[in-house]
DNA sequence: CTGTTAGCGCTTTCAA
DNA sequence: TTGAAAGCGCTAACAG
């Protein structure tokens, strides 16, 4: 049986308050301090946090909500966040969506009963229903990579659709007007698809319908069907913008297996600077998102306001994508 | 603030016990059922989970302590463990090592203070004393794909050894003999560089010094450190055994960069059957780890574990990994 | 600075 | 079946 509190006051013949002031770090006679750390390392004693946590009805734990943890994306996102609040002594107990609201809305009602003290998430959907159990309990939610259809919540994401613009603008630049689009059917992907059209408006150039892509199936999928479809086409696009990364890794599966060159024959840009892009050749020209800042300002945000409970209004932090240039982008000479 | 037990007293005029029985699965008289169902819809009841552990000795959640968060590997273990807990109403901790002995202790015990039921761990070397505070407060852990340096704990792995073995054979039976290896400096490296010395010997091919490569840096630099080495070399291998993913990224980089042709000017069977394996071109020969059953078999014993005790000796699990063959390995015609 | 006392919200004897 | 009471291990007033 591990010892308690009452042990060390048996030990040291103080009393229970004293310990537990000492152990949270009040001020104690150094006389008895020297007697309960003794007692401490005699006894090899470790605070129950349970116990600790029933009082001060904080867990010193955050929930960490994945729409799908078997995403690249969310798996680095969760490696940062996780150090960051592990610096902050804080755990990080983690519950997956599997990209099913149902499932959001049960994650986000078992890390309430938990009693996690803020939750950290990457919404399956712009619904907010499923966040309903964590609003009545009183805990506070972050959105991290997406928003949702209400402004009640803090919420940390790049911003997608000039993100995306700025990608286009760029394939303009070297040269191409047939540009092609395949994006998933969720937040990020229509974001994306909206700067995609903002950049192919304002150089007036006309996308016809079979170059735009877009789908609710899984996203490699996604990306590998819709690349062999373009491929097919008479008039093929001179390059492509894949909004996300399974979308690339698909989109690349495709490209390889029909013997076509990249960036001979077609261009391409993704999303999120992962393993893939680093490892294939040619090198991916891409968007990268700052993941680990993305992270670090979900948790200061959240810790925020965890201190400070509703003092100031939600947050809608907009963080900046760069483009980092690959050779996955061939310059058209212009005539 | 959240309703408790008591206040499903108030509405009901019931006895602590009793509601807490019901609460439990017990048997309670219908008629009180029925007025506790209601209270608790009309309150919007939902258990403490920390009072409740208190009482109880048993939070139902695991700790989840993994050499290193960032892989591809331990993500998608993380991914199956995850939903075999949830299943059983388990919660999941998780915490990051980091590749480091220091923080897989803290990590450790960082759980144990948490007082976690359980945990499951990736450990990042042989050494069992980061352990110690988990057996200290005898929380069981399950070492999940690595063994360490005793025998006291259960642990889940694959036959790394002989997975090897028949990969190097496959390798010889399609007509290679110059075959190199690469592998990280940790146990499954380890097991595996053994498995691939036992096939050359049983071969009688000799191995020279520079086929032989193997590290302690981070794996994917590795692999493409080696194989721009072996490249270099006069008498360059046929085909080279990749030891793990990571390894297997950084070679692919290097064959990739180098213009060389896989499995034309040389072939390679990796490890792991994760994402990069599907998305390349030519598709990569490999021994499939059986990922899920690795979860499932390590979260049923553990959660045996807890409940049984020390009724039963250490299990050592080791699950069979099957070659699956793609098309990255040249079949030489024998002389 | 120290100790006593009263809980946190729940489960669990034990007697009724 | 039910309920009163004790207590899980700790913190937080409040007196001393």
């Amino acid at each position: 049986m591990a010892a308690t509190i009452k042990d060390i006051r048996s030990e040291t013949g103080l009393g229970l308050a004293t310990i537990s002031k000492y152990l949270n770090g009040g001020n104690v006679r150094s006389e008895n301090r020297q007697k309960i750390e003794e007692a401490i390392k005699k006894l090899d004693y470790h605070p129950n946090e349970t116990a600790r946590s029933l009082v001060t009805k904080r867990t010193r734990t955050i929930g960490f909500v994945v729409n799908n943890i078997a995403s690249s994306f969310s798996g680095v996102l969760l490696q940062h966040a996780s150090a960051c609040l592990h610096d902050r002594g804080y755990g990080m107990m983690i519950c997956d969506s599997n990209l099913d609201k149902k499932q959001e809305a049960e994650s986000i009602r078992f890390c309430v009963e938990k009693q996690v003290d803020g939750i950290l998430l990457i919404p399956v959907s712009k619904d907010p229903s499923p966040i309903s159990s964590a609003e009545k309990g009183g805990i506070p939610v972050v959105l991290l990579d997406r928003e949702i259809e209400s402004d009640a919540f803090d919420c940390v994401v790049i911003d997608n659709s000039s993100a995306a613009e700025r990608a286009v603008d760029y394939l303009i630049d070297c040269g191409h007007e047939r540009i092609a689009v395949i994006c998933s059917e969720e937040y990020t992907g229509n974001e994306r698809f909206r700067g995609f059209r903002r950049s192919m408006e304002k150089a007036g150039i006309y996308v016809p319908e079979q170059y735009m892509y877009s789908g609710r199936t899984h996203s490699t999928e996604l990306g590998y069907n819709s690349m062999k479809e373009l491929l097919k086409l008479k008039d093929k696009p001179t390059a492509v913008l894949s909004t996300n990364y399974e979308v690339s890794l698909g989109v690349i599966m495709a490209i390889n297996e029909s013997g076509v060159k990249c960036p001979g024959d077609i261009s391409l840009i993704g999303f999120d600077e992962l393993i893939l892009p680093m490892v294939m050749n040619p090198k991916l020209t891409l968007v990268a998102q700052p993941m680990e800042d993305i992270a670090s300002e979900g948790v200061r945000i959240l810790l925020q306001r965890i201190e400070e409970g509703k003092k100031f209004p939600p947050q809608k932090v907009s963080l900046y994508a760069a483009l980092k240039e690959g050779e996955s982008v061939r310059k058209i000479s212009k005539l």
